[in-house]
DNA sequence: CTATATCCTATATTATTGATAGGATATATG
DNA sequence: CATATATCCTATCAATAATATAGGATATAG
C-alpha cells in the first residue's frame, strides 16, 4: 500500500496546521519552505483541503490557512479519500454502479474489497490528533535516546 | 486498494490453470482467447509467475503450463506480492534498509504500515483453492437465480 | 494604491503501467 | 532431420497517471 506524494503532503501539511493556536493562520511559503514541498503544487493542495472542509483560509495581507476543524475531529482515513478516493467502495446499489469491471472475476474483486476494507478500518481509526501526539513522542524518544550518548 | 492488471490477470491465470486436473497442461492462447486477455502480455505474467515457482512448463509440441503446487498451498498474498512487491515493510534491520524516505513522517510510515499490514493478512488468509471454490460459488447461484425467471 | 496571499486553470515533465514486436530456444512427431 | 508448435527472452512502444510549474485573477489590509 502505497499512498501518492500528494497524500503525504497533505497530512504532513495537516499536521503542521494542527500545531497553530486556533484561529491563527500560517502561510502557504512558509509550509513549504519548512517541510521541503513544492510551492506551487502546495497550493493545489491546500487549495482541495479547503474544498473539502479541512481548512479555511482568509485572503489577502495577513491572511493565510487555518484548521477549520478540530484536529480530534478528522480522520485519516477522510484525508486520505480526498486523493486517494474511496478507499472500499461502499453502499453500491445492484445494477446501476459501474462496479462490473470488464472480465474481472467476482471472487477477486470480493477478496480486493475486503483488504481494502481493512485498510480503510485503519485509517479510520487514526485521527490527525494522533498522527501529531505520535509525532512528538517519536521526537522525544528520539532527543532521549542521543541523551545517553552525551 | 487497486490492483494492477498484471495481478488481476496472474490471479485469474491460476484460477484458470487450477481447474486442469494435475499433471496435464495448458496452453497460453487458450487461456488468452477465453479470458480476453492480450497474449503477448499474458506470456510475461506466465513467465514471472513460473519463475516464482507456481507453474512450471514444458516447451515445444504439446507442451504448456501446468500449476506447480496444489491450490490449497498458494496464499494469494504470494500472487499478489509477485508482482505488487512486498505489502508490509517487515524484518527490516534498524539503519540498513532504504526504509527512510526523504521527508516522510515517521507517524504517517506507521499508519501506512499498520494499514498495509490490515491487507496484507486478508490475502494470506486466502489461498488460490478459496478463489476458486468462491467462484464456482458464484456462478452456481447465478444459475439458481436465473431459474426463478423460466 | 500597493503589497500580499489565496484562487484558478492550463500546461509541462516524468514515471508507471499496459501492451506489442520479433525472434531465440526447446521438443514432439513424421 | 525437417517442421510445426509452444515457451522463453529482451527491447520497445503507447497510454495513462503522478508530479510539478506557469501565469495571472481575485480579494484584502493598511
Amino acid at each position: 500500500m502505497r499512498l501518492s506524494k500528494k497524500t503525504e503532503y497533505a497530512l504532513r501539511a495537516l499536521m503542521y496546521a494542527s500545531r497553530f493556536p486556533e484561529g491563527t493562520t500560517f502561510q502557504i511559503r512558509d509550509l513549504a519552505e519548512r517541510n521541503g514541498i513544492p510551492k506551487k503544487f502546495l497550493e493545489l493542495i491546500l487549495l482541495e483541503l479547503k474544498n473539502a472542509g479541512m481548512l479555511s483560509s482568509r485572503r489577502g495581507v495577513g491572511g493565510g490557512y487555518l484548521l477549520a476543524r478540530r484536529p480530534d475531529s478528522i480522520r485519516s482515513s477522510e484525508i486520505v479519500e480526498v486523493f486517494e478516493g474511496p478507499m472500499a467502495a461502499r453502499d453500491r446499489q445492484k445494477g446501476s454502479g459501474r462496479t462490473e469491471k470488464e472480465g474481472a472475476s467476482p471472487a477477486v474483486s470480493r477478496l480486493v474489497e475486503e483488504a481494502s476494507g481493512a485498510a480503510a478500518a485503519v485509517f479510520s481509526r487514526s485521527t490527525l490528533a494522533d498522527l501529531v501526539r505520535e509525532e512528538d513522542d517519536a521526537t522525544q524518544r528520539r532527543r532521549s535516546n542521543m541523551m545517553y550518548f552525551i
